[in-house]
DNA sequence: GATGCAACTTGAACATGTTCAAGTTCACGT
DNA sequence: ACGTGAACTTGAACATGTTCAAGTTGCATC
């Protein structure tokens, strides 16, 4: 079974609009766990088995509304990035915008992230469904450092967008247990991680740590194609 | 409700053993979610009821699994704990044991790790059902850290164990996904990855990486202690 | 206009995790 | 012996994600 459904019809295209902002708002209502597929359909206005016709499962429409959000953080972000050079702001921003992006969905978001992580799912940030999207964010994060002003060796621009990627799943796990007024707590470790490793960014000519360097790379490369 | 009940009589001890027995077996030979309660229960000759009355949950079952292994890791590594002095040797022995301990288990390992990773399940690793367990974990990395003949900054061996344990974690996320032959990469990484972590350690004394140690350790702090 | 076909819709039926009120067992004090 | 109460056991009932065979709609082709 296909993993979501386009439709072919305008009709088609409402009742999948319908769909997912009913379960958005449930979502966001409700929270995940005590969203029904029959609550979305009856909020939608279609039935249960039309649920099913556009989304494969529950699941699928967490994958939809992750492409959801991304959709947000590439409008929030485009000013900053066609403006801003210094790679370390750059990168601050874009993670800042990141989390500030998801902020209206932070109650549900720990319910969804298990969905996401699981390893058996074909929707893990690893597997087939959603390569697409985490081509995107990779490719977003390759956009970050080729536009930044800094001059990095290639070995490192080459794995670099990989591993921004990781990381910012990081920083949003880290989110999800945040529990700080205006999530502050996630904001100062996004400043000072994004600072530190564009500091280490810097060093990796130093002798002393040419040698780890290539280590690191081949890690980073080996996480990231998985297995 | 308590999250799993400590029999009273023989027969509860029994009865209890009995279920996690029978769902480990089933776990291994049909996977985590087409193990259903009712075939545990079956197999253990108790009522679905029954099964319930020990495990809150079936995920319950899951965190009796992971104390279950922890054992096992622990028998594993009595010796060369108390042989080995050398940090990386002990390290890479250490998380070795860890893969070859689980092993067995690698097939549905995968369709667990979710429910473990679930920030809004009590049973996440910084959850509060989970805290005995974790404790141990980085009690017995602080072992590994003070049975050595490292010699390192009192501020790095504060947060090494807690870090030991987040790198624990990575490792087995990788593992979970490592389909070569004999989990031969997952060997490979943790032989780099304890090599080079040894290496950076003896590198945080230079004055070009003593600002970024306390901020490393400042984060260390942060993640550790969830939100 | 008739026909056919793909898209769309439906809700009953199913599987399974979980709850719960009721029943049973049994060690212990009297 | 008897009563008591905690521990243990039971399975029917419930909620909900998912499946599916059957029905409806509407458009393109003749």
């Amino acid at each position: 079974m296909s993993a979501l459904l386009q439709p072919k019809t305008v009709k088609g295209e409402h009742s999948r609009a319908a769909i997912f902002e009913a379960a958005l708002a449930l979502f966001q209502e409700r929270g995940y766990e005590a969203t029904t597929m029959r609550a979305i359909a009856g909020r939608a206005g279609v039935s249960l088995g039309s649920s099913y016709h556009y989304f494969a499962s529950k699941e699928h429409l967490v994958l939809e509304f992750y492409r959801h959000t991304h959709q947000l953080h590439l409008a929030a972000i485009g000013p900053v990035m066609a403006r801003e050079r210094d790679l370390t702001a750059r990168l601050r921003n874009v993670v800042r915008a990141v989390v500030v992006t998801c902020e209206p969905f932070h109650d549900f978001a720990g319910a969804i992230f298990s969905t996401v992580a699981n390893p058996v799912s074909p929707l893990n940030p690893f597997g087939k469904e959603s390569k697409a999207l985490r081509d995107e964010v990779i490719d977003l994060y390759a956009e970050v450092v080729k536009g930044s002003d800094a001059r990095l060796p290639d070995d490192i621009v080459a794995e670099l967008p990989t591993l921004l990627w990781l990381y910012q799943m990081g920083v949003l796990y880290f989110w999800i247990f945040d529990k700080s007024p205006g999530r502050l707590r996630t904001l100062e470790v996004i400043d000072q991680t994004t600072e530190l490793m564009v500091r280490l960014l810097g060093l990796a000519n130093l002798p002393v740590l040419r040698g780890s360097r290539k280590k690191i790379l081949g890690l980073v490369r080996s996480v990231a194609q998985g297995a």
